[in-house]
DNA sequence: GCCAACGTTGGC
DNA sequence: GCCAACGTTGGC
């Protein structure tokens, strides 16, 4: 069981709008970063669990807890030539770029991204290095918990 | 809108 | 294979 932080622009998909679908699963697809791309080709698998964060918006932060819930399988828009993510140098038979399912488990409060840089103990999680850019960031085990313990259930 | 940081591209 | 230029990300 590994634990991840991904990255939405609640414009195009927020926590609600993962709650409101049916399921409760979205396909995180668009991913066009081979870094994050391998994250979940190679080690990701369903049931993982997932920080749902918010990101490029006014209030940037943790918003959700969900999980991963399908094996990596090919980004269909890759191959979709009107879809802003259509990839023309993928080919069907060795597609260049893969997705998982994402479900929803539970909403929280927004967790900002400044409350998360004050806690000393966070300092090294992977999303909140200078200069990270990553859509998808591995979380260890130490801040998984303490995220949800000292920060989402425990109230700040 | 600014800008730091990083990934990608392409000429050589 | 180097590296400068460019594009993108994303907090502020």
């Amino acid at each position: 069981m590994k634990y991840w932080l991904m990255k939405s622009e609640p414009e195009e998909c927020s926590f609600d709008d993962l709650l409101t679908m049916k399921r409760k699963t979205v396909a995180w697809f668009g991913v066009r970063n081979y870094q994050a791309r391998n994250f979940m080709r190679d080690d990701m698998r369903p049931g993982d669990g997932v920080l749902f964060y918010h990101s490029s918006c006014a209030e940037p932060g943790i918003a959700g807890i969900a999980e991963v819930a399908s094996p990596p399988y090919p980004d269909a828009t890759q191959f979709d030539p009107k879809s802003p993510y259509f990839d023309a140098g993928s080919k069907r038979d060795t597609p260049r770029w893969v997705n998982v399912d994402v479900r929803a488990v539970r909403k929280t409060r927004l967790v900002p991204i400044a409350e998360l840089r004050a806690h000393e103990k966070l300092a090294d999680m992977v999303v909140l290095r200078k200069g990270n850019r990553l859509s998808i960031t591995p979380v260890s085990a130490k801040h998984w918990r303490y995220v949800l313990e000292r920060l989402i259930d425990g109230g700040g």
